[in-house]
DNA sequence: GTGTAAACCTAAAGGCTTTAGGCAAACGGG
DNA sequence: CCCGTTTGCCTAAAGCCTTTAGGTTTACAC
């Protein structure tokens, strides 16, 4: 009799508790009108289709994760500010998986949210390269690299392909992070 | 009338066409049936579920890679073999895009092939890293933060993530791998 | 040839997605 | 306060995918 009082947004954030506790791919328009208690047509006057809706748990999360990510950056610059960018991916990914995961998907067509919550990340990363001084193209090729070692490193880990090493190599991450910043520091503008 | 001959291995093999074709994602008993003009409950002879045929796809494509691998390594050694190790990477997930999804698949539990064809991996990294003279813990940041740079780049080249980013930036890749030569030998044991 | 194992089939149950159309609750205006 | 409209949620239904059970036919071995 009462009305649940669903909206694209309690369904968004209902969908990114339920990645984080069963995983990105088992978030269905099903399971959450199970967990609204609500049948499964009804979430259709709030989200277009599955799409629609993994779209939005992706927009909700990059968001966040564009939030805490400002947040760490703000005050810091350099290598201080590389290390905190890089912890916020790799703890966000690790407190929150099925968000992660979520902000990994591509939709059929992007909406102008998720392109904007991908502008603020690419921003974020500019942001903290702007201390190493980097002229064109060395700019770009670090926004790559930045990317490509924060995503994989955590994607491995989440996947557990690290687990199977020497259990002395905790430190890894630290460790690569400032490499990392040693290596902007050589493409620095002499 | 004819028998359409099906076997795990060749179910493999058309699901791996497929994945290349239409995603891995889209890499379904159904779809599979239907390529076969057979019965969808025809398939459950050769594969116990979806997630078996999505297992052994990987593992197929795992295996695939670890042989381009393994033949584009042998007779290099240092940022040669570093350089063509990352190509076969980069290569293949361009080619195959499909497969290369494939191979990021986890299955509920992993089967001993698609475990070995993991530690092929692995070794050929450790390979390719000798030449580097690495002590542990050096080895084992080595192995994690190639294979973060590799697999990060080429999941986000795959996604799209780089074509929004100056056109003279088409030589990113081959920088990213020179630095990581340096990197690593700054890393070598002195 | 004939027996048997494998390959393939039909049937059926159950789940997920999506659309169409209907009832009822909430809410604002008179 | 009541009445009309909007909006939220419902039932019904069609279509697809997965998986199991059990039957038939093909192919090959002896």
């Amino acid at each position: 009799m009462a009305r649940a009082g669903l909206t694209s947004d309690r369904l968004a954030r209902a969908g990114a508790e339920l990645a984080d506790e069963v995983g990105f791919e088992q978030v269905t328009p099903s399971a959450l009108a199970r967990q609204f208690d609500v049948q499964v047509a009804s979430l259709y006057s709030h989200v277009r289709n599955s799409q629609d809706l993994k779209a939005r748990i992706a927009t909700l999360a990059l968001s966040e994760l564009a939030d805490e990510a400002s947040a760490a950056v703000a005050g810091r610059a350099g290598g201080d500010a590389l290390i905190a960018l890089a912890n916020v991916y790799r703890d966000y990914a690790r407190a929150h998986p099925g968000r992660y995961a979520a902000t990994r998907f591509q939709p059929d067509e992007a909406s102008p949210e998720l392109i904007e919550a991908g502008r603020r990340h690419s921003e974020l990363t500019r942001a903290v390269l702007r201390a190493y001084d980097l002229n064109e193209p060395a700019q770009t090729d670090a926004i790559r690299l930045l990317g490509s070692v924060f995503h994989g490193y955590v994607s491995l880990e989440l996947a557990g392909s690290f687990s199977h090493s020497s259990p002395d190599s905790a430190e890894t991450w630290p460790r690569i992070l400032k490499s990392l910043d040693s290596l902007l520091r050589v493409w620095s503008r002499k």
